[in-house]
DNA sequence: ACGATAGGTGACTGTTTAGTCACCTGTCAA
DNA sequence: TTGACAGGTGACTAAACAGTCACCTATCGT
């Protein structure tokens, strides 16, 4: 029995967009986004003195989840490994995803605004 | 130990939008804010016929998550409650997270496939 | 008042996920 | 070549979360 099933026929445009919105759900990982942006191209070990509270396990993980995600694009460099911040997809769930929601709703709100006050 | 401690002083303006990001990281309440989409306003029961595969409960307790991060907002009506959509916390998301990680590094992105080229 | 219906609450369970560890691989400088 | 350093892997543990349940409260029609 799977435990997230579709639910409906299509629920949205989803499924692409699962990966990038469960990697931007941890604020470590954001913390972690927020890293690259001061400097981008950290290595490893650079983001891991930018992170004490963390061990470096705990670092390299949350890299693997935002790398996973297509958040994080990663490029040897000798023996270390340099990070670098990638927008796109960000940027992808702006458009497609919140755009659906933001703008048709706007208005919606303010109807139910007018319903609310018409019931209390 | 705190497991997630706000590791560095300032991450982010991050904090508020925490409960929104881990509300929307989830598919199946990603697909009740699209239900309310087709028809604002619904009801518990309303939107449990929707999802037959998720019990009363299930959709009751996503409900509830969206609540807490004020993505919808309920009223009664009689015996029955009634859910609205509410966009204002995906708007703000957009306007201040998303702006701030998608336009700075579209561009740094782009020096990214430079080194990465040259490098390859 | 009565039963039926809509919604709500608390505790319990199983799965997922984050955090940690010991150990391994590859690269650089001497 | 050898030691030191940067990164990587697999398994293990603990906390968080989704899903479920029996039971409760409130409102409507009769």
């Amino acid at each position: 029995m799977t435990k997230q099933s579709p639910i409906v026929g299509n629920v949205s445009s989803d499924g692409a967009f699962d990966v990038v919105f469960k990697a931007l759900a941890d604020p470590t990982r954001r913390a972690l986004l927020d890293a690259l942006v001061v400097a981008d191209g950290q290595s490893l070990s650079g983001l891991c003195d930018r992170f004490p509270e963390m061990t470096r396990f705990g670092v390299m993980k949350h890299l693997a989840v935002l790398a996973s995600a297509n958040l994080v694009i990663t490029q040897r460099d000798g023996r270390s490994k340099r990070h670098f911040l990638n927008a796109v997809p960000i940027q992808q769930l702006a458009d497609r995803w919140i755009g659906k929601y933001a703008q048709p709703f706007t208005r919606s709100l303010v109807d139910l605004k007018h319903a609310v006050e018409q019931t209390a």
